[in-house]
DNA sequence: CGTTGCATTGACTTGTGTCAATATGCGTGG
DNA sequence: CCACGCATATTGACACAAGTCAATGCAACG
């Protein structure tokens, strides 16, 4: 196992490479984005320290998108082999692992639906409702208010929208105190009313214990 | 395993279910998509004959989208259990099923590209360029001809357009004769300059033995 | 033949993008 | 402690891709 840090926008792993080693995030905050030839950018994922971003470079040879660092981040590098090895003593651990990328994949389903379906409001207020219920699962966010060090640039990139129109946007939930924001703080204020415009429904998370939402009874 | 017949239109697993079973699409030809409360549609992906597009209920209990039947189609029902029973038996299939699921998140990402950053012709042209392969890889299309049973509305639904403006896009892709199309036959034909409007790059589809498209070389 | 589901058109609206200027905050070095 | 420079945020004016609504066409089918 390698440590290793990252500066911010430093890529972590890249698009092309055929990784011999997964990543571990340890502390920072790193993101997934692909780019197009032009250079339009998609964020596809984020991912809060404890996460594993390119689990799924155990099974698919080449990286058909990067890993980037948001903030300065320290990064775990853990041999293929090793987890390979890992899995067979424990063959639980490769249904772990398994779900942990079936969850990954609700996930860009659900942001599917928001990048197909969902207008600049809805999806801006449905991204931070994610957000707080993952920084919440690792014990990140207290009373509604985590830390995500990110810029109106890459939401607009991991929302499809503009720059612009997310600056305008971010300037009406504030004003309709649904949330607060003074980089790279968030805050929720209204959650319900959070919720509600973003039409948000954690199932895709697939949490065992979700934290007591109003409305949302935890799985049997 | 139990063989069951579905029409057009009829779901195959509804979300929220806690399916017993994987289903395999053995004929005709099927969607997965979600559904906002207020009823607009985001189609997630297309599965022809050979997939098994809830592979994810292995390890999810609930089901967080639905999958249903686009023509009359045949689908195999195959019990967890016996599933659970052959990758015991046979240590490599887990690997084998697991990388599938990882293709499919790969997939959901490409969409995710398209739908946050492709205009409406290149997400058009880049749907049909990801078809043709899938379906030359399963033997179902021939000189750049395949057919796909799905109407104007499931494309919009797919790319999160409107339907009118989908005809407006299909008629200029068809003025530039870069395709034809007469449901439910879609022809491709100026392939290259399809590609090249779509930046169509089929690394996404992590495929083996990618049919010789000029300018992609086979993985070594 | 009527009905039904799609495709197609036209007229008009609108959400979001683009461009370009200006403000704001923050770290660095003098 | 201030001045500078950089990155980011904010504004305003304007453009345009795509949406909406509603009518019409068309083909398959019972």
């Amino acid at each position: 196992m390698i440590l290793r840090d990252f500066l911010e926008g430093q890529d972590v792993v890249r698009g092309g490479d055929r990784p011999s080693h997964c990543c571990l995030v340890l502390t920072g905050f790193v993101c997934r984005y692909a780019l197009l030839p032009d250079g339009r950018r998609q964020i596809l994922a984020f991912h809060p320290p404890g996460d594993v971003p390119d689990l799924q470079s155990l099974h698919l040879q080449i990286m058909d998108h990067s890993v980037a660092a948001m903030m300065p981040s320290t990064v775990a590098f853990i041999a293929h082999e090793h987890i390979q090895h890992a899995t067979e003593q424990h063959p639980r651990l490769i249904h772990a692992f398994w779900r942990e990328t079936l969850i990954d994949a609700a996930t860009f389903r659900a942001w599917m639906i928001g990048l197909g379906r969902r207008s600049a409001h809805e999806r801006i207020a449905h991204l931070i409702c994610e957000m707080l219920l993952r920084f919440e699962a690792v014990g990140l966010a207290e009373g509604g208010v985590f830390q995500m060090p990110v810029t109106q640039q890459d939401i607009a990139d991991a929302l499809g929208l503009s720059n612009v129109h997310v600056n305008r946007v971010l300037q009406d939930l504030r004003r309709d105190e649904l949330i607060a924001w003074q980089r790279p703080m968030i805050a929720v204020l209204r959650r319900e009313a959070l919720e509600e415009l973003a039409m948000f429904d954690p199932t895709y998370l697939h949490m065992r214990n979700l934290p007591d939402a109003p409305g949302v009874a935890a799985e049997a």
